[in-house]
DNA sequence: AGTGTTATGATAGACGGGTTCTTTTGTCTA
DNA sequence: TAGACAAAAGAACCCGTCTATCATAACACT
């Protein structure tokens, strides 16, 4: 014998046959009150409206979404939270999801685990999810294990491009052109770059912008130093740099925390900013932590990425199947870390 | 006529009925495949799987919803993912999340929008989880106009207690205690206060911590200035403060984006830190912004606050009913911008 | 009296997964 | 060969919402 209907309400989540019961109505009609329908007398309504009111009854979302097909929710998997790209992309995500009344369904996978597009869509396909966005700014995307889940759209944010899977990214690549072009104008030629670790692809297309655009002007790129992201990291390298190179002009920090430790380590070794170095970042991330920030920086538009997202995750009609890649450019913000090379 | 099955596999989810018709068997025992139950012959588990594998079949979350009568998410609606605190709660519950193997529903209400609790709980009431979190660090929660949704954990994170509901927070009011003590020991007794907006309840708990602290040693409080949480706000009022206030030998910044707004506005006064003044900041935010990060400050154990909120929200056995106001004490981290008052 | 409108109930089916009950099939033993 | 027993698989139903259809009132208007 299958499982029989039990009447204690308090074990079970009120339902509409619940209150049907209890407004001495059909289900039906409560289904009419519940969804603005015509049809039904004021009186009716009320009462039915008074019995929802006292036996706390709200539509069940299982029971809807299984009638509907939908989850009005849009699945997010990211490897770290707390990192600034991760943060930004959800508050983007976030403005647009709430656009579209939709939720976030947040997967944060294990700091330690292996992150990857496989295990990621493996995670996501269990939850309530219209579209599924995996945030793979770390490392490169293991496109070679990974499938896209069908009927269901999916996003990866990543620089690289795949044929059946649309992916979108702010453009790692062009804010360093932007930053460089910024400094060849000022006369820069010995620019000295700081990355992030090696493994991250956001660092490594912001390297290859930087080593492209020298090279464009036949100038051979110094040795790239490596640091964690830190703002230590960035006073470390600056240290170095101040003590080693006495060529150099200008430094570009691959982002901005690393660009305010370099200026502390310069300004510590006697050296001038703007004035006999140049310093430039990326992120535009300082203003709260730094006062009078004058960090020249690229800034990019996060909501606007997580829109992009957003809606190619869960197209709206018409938009659905094309897969496309998406770079999203950043704008140049000149503050006064930059100036022009004294002849 | 109510809607036809539709046998067309192209525009409808993989329902284990779909597998069941290409293996050739009822969905039963496709159910049985799918879950690891005995009693299926080896051959045609196989033969299940294979039809699984082929038509790309994935168990429908509304459906296994609806039966099992939990959603395996716990919604968690904040007023701004950027904000400090907000994000760090998000990182503390998703990893307490993950150890439960749930999920997290996030809801981010407009930054314009009225946030209120009655509005969060409606919002979230619609969504597929097993227990709310609303982060109220912002401003005082609305309990007039509040009631907690029956049947479900609801867990507040604000500073304040509720007599039916759980609410979780830092302790707020004792890290200024923390801190105070930490000055006191060190001689300091004009100790001025640089605060966020006072809307911020965080703000008010701080602030109260700081007047009772010195009210206990019988010292008149001077009057508090007010930021807005940014470095640039603490460089305003570091700079009001050198040029006003000679008597002062420490400065009590609310956060540590305005302590270290304030040290550069002391140093950019001629007044050295910590040795004329010293200055202290709350969160231990700053490591990955600035260089050689001297700021003695309080560190709030927010995985272990994600964890309490997380576990209150979706009670397991036993927990469930009891409702708590728990408080989290943070940990002095003290370093170099406090010294011993000179003679 | 006949026609039409509005309000409501009764019944049922669809959505997909899981549980219980029942039936069929296969194997082993007396 | 009949009976016992276990393994395998099918049938029915429930979870809650929504919609479709039909039936049945009550009521108004012509």
């Amino acid at each position: 014998m299958a499982r029989r209907p039990s009447n204690d309400t308090s074990s079970r989540p009120v339902s509409m046959a619940d209150v049907a019961r209890a407004a001495g109505v059909s289900q039906q009609t409560v289904s009419r009150v519940a969804n603005g329908l015509p049809n039904v007398n004021e009186q009716t309504r009320q009462r039915v409206q008074a019995a929802m009111q006292e036996l706390g009854f709200r539509p069940s979302y299982a029971g809807r979404s299984l009638r509907d097909g939908r989850y009005h929710s849009v699945g997010l998997c990211v490897n770290d939270v707390t990192k600034f790209g991760n943060l930004s992309m959800i508050d983007g995500i976030a403005s647009a999801a709430r656009e579209h009344n939709c939720a976030i369904t947040l997967v944060e996978m294990s700091k330690t685990e292996e992150f990857s597009l496989a295990e990621a869509t493996r995670r996501m396909a269990a939850l309530p999810v219209d579209g599924i966005i995996i945030g793979m700014s770390r490392m490169a995307p293991d496109f070679e294990t990974f499938d896209p889940l069908p009927g269901i759209g999916t996003v990866i944010v990543t620089m690289y491009a795949h044929p059946r899977v649309t992916t979108v990214d702010s453009d790692h690549y062009g804010c360093s052109l932007l930053l460089m072009d910024h400094l060849f104008e000022l006369g820069h030629e010995q620019i000295r770059y700081i990355g992030g670790p090696s493994f991250s692809v956001d660092e490594q297309f912001r390297r290859a912008g930087w080593q492209d655009a020298l090279e464009r002007k036949h100038i051979e790129p110094a040795e790239p130093l490596e640091g964690d992201w830190s703002a230590n990291s960035g006073y470390e390298a600056g240290r170095y740099l101040a003590e080693h190179d006495h060529t150099m002009t200008a430094i570009y920090a691959a982002n901005d925390q690393m660009a305010n430790g370099a200026i502390a380590a310069l300004r510590d070794s006697g050296l001038r900013v703007p004035e006999d170095v140049s310093v430039v970042g990326v992120d535009d991330s300082l203003d709260d932590f730094v006062a009078h920030n004058e960090l020249t920086t690229v800034r990019f538009d996060l909501h606007q990425r997580g829109r992009e997202v957003f809606e190619h995750a869960v197209p709206e009609a018409g938009t659905a199947g094309k897969t496309v890649a998406i770079r999203i450019p950043g704008q140049l913000i000149i503050r006064h870390s930059t100036a022009i090379l004294r002849a």
